[in-house]
DNA sequence: TTTATATTTCGTCATGTGGCGAAATGAGGG
DNA sequence: CCCTCATTTCGCCACATGACGAAATATAAA
């Protein structure tokens, strides 16, 4: 019961599931999240904090930069159908393709340009 | 998204989730459910409209006893695959079988004699 | 090694949430 | 009608949570 409760805390929050929707298909660094959601980094890293400790996702180190992705395989049962029901739920949501289109913008972007930019 | 989130944040309470649980199969006066949870009248009956309006559950009047059930088809899509998805993650788990297995001797009151215990 | 910089950790603040008891509500029964 | 009683609403308190900025950390470049 203990998993299944990370998860749905970490799905309880708009912003974080508006992160994991963005990973839809892709990695994203953690600057291309900050500038998805206009949020302060140090919030998005305690946001993606929680759904990697959900095992939503997982983060791999690049260089200076941080990429997340969404669990794959190895990521327990739970977690797994936890995503297939949120974008199952949420594919049409208008916030989501919002941020869809908003991201396609966004990912033309070179992140070494993109995180000058944010200071 | 709206739905969605209204969702995950009544599912991301522990107890919420037991109570939603506590319903398979059976529906429940909120007296067995003051019962089962040990958890005062005013907030287990809180905890049952937080799942009312995310369409989790549905409520019915038997006289002087409300009476909650698990929704059913008129439910929302959304909210019938929340509920799918949470029973299969929760099934085995011990937290989950220890209320059911209390439930069991809870029925065997009648509710009546069971509330006026309740004082 | 020193510097630059992407991310995380920490401290703090405002707000949200779960808990309770008291009072209000509403449905029978007398 | 009035009374009883199951449940809900309201007001309050303690604690959790999300937001930020500053400082710490870690990695690449110089």
């Amino acid at each position: 019961m203990f998993s299944f409760m990370t998860i749905t805390r970490a799905l309880s929050d708009q912003n974080r599931v508006r992160m994991l929707m963005a990973l839809d298909r892709r990695e994203l660094c953690v600057c291309q999240l900050i500038e998805l959601l206009e949020l302060a980094p140090s919030t998005v890293s305690k946001h993606m904090s929680i759904l990697a400790n959900a095992r939503l996702v997982e983060g791999r180190q690049y260089g200076r930069w941080r990429y997340y992705r969404l669990a794959g395989e190895e990521a327990p049962d739970e977690a797994r159908e936890a995503i297939t029901w949120t974008f199952k739920s949420l594919a049409k949501a208008p916030q989501i393709q919002k941020d869809a289109k908003r991201l396609e913008g966004i990912l033309k972007i070179d992140p070494e340009a993109l995180c000058k930019a944010q200071k």
